[in-house]
DNA sequence: CACCAGGCAAGTA
DNA sequence: TACTTGCATGGT
């Protein structure tokens, strides 16, 4: 079996078990980013409380964000943790929007993936993780997203020996996989939820879905 | 009480 | 290149 082909059992098996996750929750480009960098090493449930505060004071828009200070912004996403932090990380989003896309996140889909990612990953506070995830779950790029989850995923089923560096765990499912965003969108998300339900621990790995399927008994 | 959560940057060896 | 630390809230 190729590893194309067993990533491709793998998803499967996910996708079966789990049902498709339906992400990024947000329903515009500008909540999906914003989510993106409030749930750096945070907890979802804080960034949806974060993200709730954001709408309800009416912040949650990109010429109220260019306006407001970091600091009245660091205390309307308190919930999220690190708020000092993501909010001066996220005016410095903001900022790259209002100089180099004429404020306007839609801009940004005349840009090559590449170039996008490059950028992104220039403005600080915006590391591989982030920046994928903004250009798969908000840009609809086919690029794959790589976490802590992902890691825990290979490492406890074995199916990946390559160091642990971002990039090559990266390149290993897409150099494995057809480049098609829903294929990236529905597995970095199963993947997160097989992890949060059976991944936790080695040992509880052992009920897990995958185990399942690959010994029949 | 300790530990963790959908990271990143800056500093050290 | 590969560790270590600060950043901070809220849930288990």
């Amino acid at each position: 079996m190729t590893t194309e082909q067993r990533l491709l059992n793998i998803f499967g098996t996910l996708l079966s078990s789990f049902g498709k996750r339906n992400w990024w929750p947000g329903e515009t480009e500008l909540e999906i980013i914003v989510g993106a960098i409030l749930t750096q090493n945070t907890a979802w449930k804080n960034v949806e409380k974060a993200i709730d505060n954001m709408k309800a004071h009416g912040v949650l828009d990109i010429h109220v964000l260019q306006s407001i200070s970091s600091q009245e912004l660091g205390e309307i996403i308190k919930p999220s943790g690190f708020y000092n932090q993501k909010s001066s990380r996220l005016k410095l989003f903001i900022n790259v929007l209002h100089e180099n896309f004429n404020q306007s996140i839609d801009n940004l889909k005349y840009y090559d993936t590449n170039d996008l990612r490059k950028l992104m990953l220039s403005i600080n506070g915006i590391g591989p993780e982030t920046a994928d995830s903004i250009l798969l779950y908000a840009l609809n790029r086919p690029v794959f997203v790589v976490d802590a989850y992902t890691k825990r995923f290979l490492k406890n089923h074995q199916i990946y020996d390559g160091d642990n560096r971002y990039d090559n765990i990266q390149n290993f499912f897409m150099a494995n996989l057809p480049l098609d965003t829903y294929l990236f969108n529905e597995f970095h998300a199963l993947i997160v939820c097989l992890c949060q339900n059976y991944c936790k621990k080695k040992p509880e790995c052992i009920i897990c879905p995958l185990n399942k399927e690959l010994e029949p008994s």
